[in-house]
DNA sequence: TAGCCGTGGGG
DNA sequence: TCCCCAAGGCT
């Protein structure tokens, strides 16, 4: 420890005072407080709420969401983004079942070999739900840390610095049993997430203001040391709505990779020197092995990712020969158009159904 | 290990 | 409009 300790019992005062009433702080289910560990991962809480609520009551425990059927949960996960925390949610609670006796391994060893469970997820469900003595280290806590000690350095991924000090102030305080592991991991968040925010700190309603150096150096705003990003490229998309018999035609996407395990139109990127539609024809033949005619753009809509951003440009297609044949989704179905909406799709292909029902055109 | 993996909100 | 960031993990 490179200073003595700040002032834990003002933080845990503070934090019973002020600590939001969220739905996963009302049980000690251990299965309930690992589904909103996976939830909040990179998420904001508030849009995690509506998600936890009819995710549980669709797989209230383990066994329930061991035997889910794949798309009736991407369909609860839609819209929440980062899928494979979905499909390793499920991966984990079948090896739960034939591994674990249907019981949350409670020891960190054990819990950490389930997919989807890193080192924040494990300190977090292990100290909450057991009061493991593990401090959960998260973008909060390093922010937090990183002020209180004036850090001026970037913070790495898997900080050894700030883990140590999370963990001393952790162990710290429950050696003179001023805090119980959980509630100090949950109070360093929660501080994070209301007062020692990125942009706009409130310090002056901060608890641990008179502990915190970069406070008194006048370096909040420079903490964390930010490092400079990627530019995100932009990506000019088309989507083919292929329409037969008043039904719409949607594929699978592969179960790994980007946006894996939804439903969407069919399509791809625009390459150099093509039209959309010249793109769209390709791209058709190349994923479903058809011949088709290919209508003028029928909406467009804009859509940002994480590494890019796209323009996706929708088209109405019919099919003129060949026999469908998907070459990159693990599968084709033909839908009514209501039926669109009990589908997981992609945001950006709702974005695009949105404007073409706008338009009458599907 | 650094790039990949979604979406919504805030400034 | 654009950029940053959010209760990270996997490969």
């Amino acid at each position: 420890m490179r200073q003595p300790l700040f002032k834990l019992k003002r933080l845990l005062q503070w934090y019973r005072r002020h600590r939001r009433d969220l739905p996963w702080r009302r049980t000690r289910d251990p299965y309930r407080i690992w589904v909103s560990e996976v939830m909040l991962q990179q998420t904001q809480a508030a849009t995690v709420i509506p998600y936890y609520h009819r995710f549980l009551k669709c797989f209230p425990a383990v066994h329930a969401l061991s035997r889910a059927r794949p798309d009736r949960l991407m369909k609860l996960w839609e819209g929440l983004g980062y899928y494979a925390r979905a499909r390793n949610l499920h991966a984990a609670a079948k090896q739960i079942m034939t591994l674990h006796g249907g019981r949350i391994p409670r020891r960190p060893e054990v819990f950490s070999t389930l997919p989807g469970a890193g080192p924040y997820t494990t300190a977090a469900v292990l100290s909450i739900a057991f009061g493991a003595p593990m401090a959960a280290v998260d973008g909060n806590v390093k922010r937090v840390v990183a002020r209180l000690y004036d850090i001026g350095r970037p913070i790495l991924p898997n900080d050894k610095e700030i883990t140590g000090i999370a963990q001393a102030v952790l162990e710290d305080g429950t050696d003179r049993q001023v805090t119980n592991a959980g509630d100090f991991n949950q109070a360093m968040m929660e501080l994070g997430a209301r007062i020692c925010t990125p942009r706009r700190p409130a310090c002056p309603r901060c608890p641990l203001r008179s502990d915190c150096r970069a406070f008194r150096a006048g370096t909040v705003l420079e903490r964390p040391v930010s490092t400079p990003r990627a530019a995100r490229p932009h990506l000019r998309v088309v989507a083919g709505v292929v329409k037969k018999n008043g039904r719409v035609l949607i594929g699978r996407r592969p179960d790994r990779g980007l946006l894996g395990g939804l439903w969407e139109f069919p399509g791809g990127k625009i390459e150099a020197g093509e039209t959309p539609q010249q793109a769209l024809r390709r791209e058709l033949r190349e994923e479903l092995c058809v011949d088709t005619r290919v209508s003028p753009m029928a909406a467009a809509v804009r859509h940002a990712y994480t590494h890019f951003s796209v323009t996706l440009s929708g088209h109405l297609c019919i099919i003129r020969r060949g026999r469908l044949h998907p070459t990159v989704h693990s599968r084709l179905r033909w839908v009514k158009p209501a039926k669109l909406d009990s589908v997981a799709m992609p945001e950006a292909n709702r974005k695009l159904l949105r404007e073409l029902r706008l338009r009458n055109l599907i």
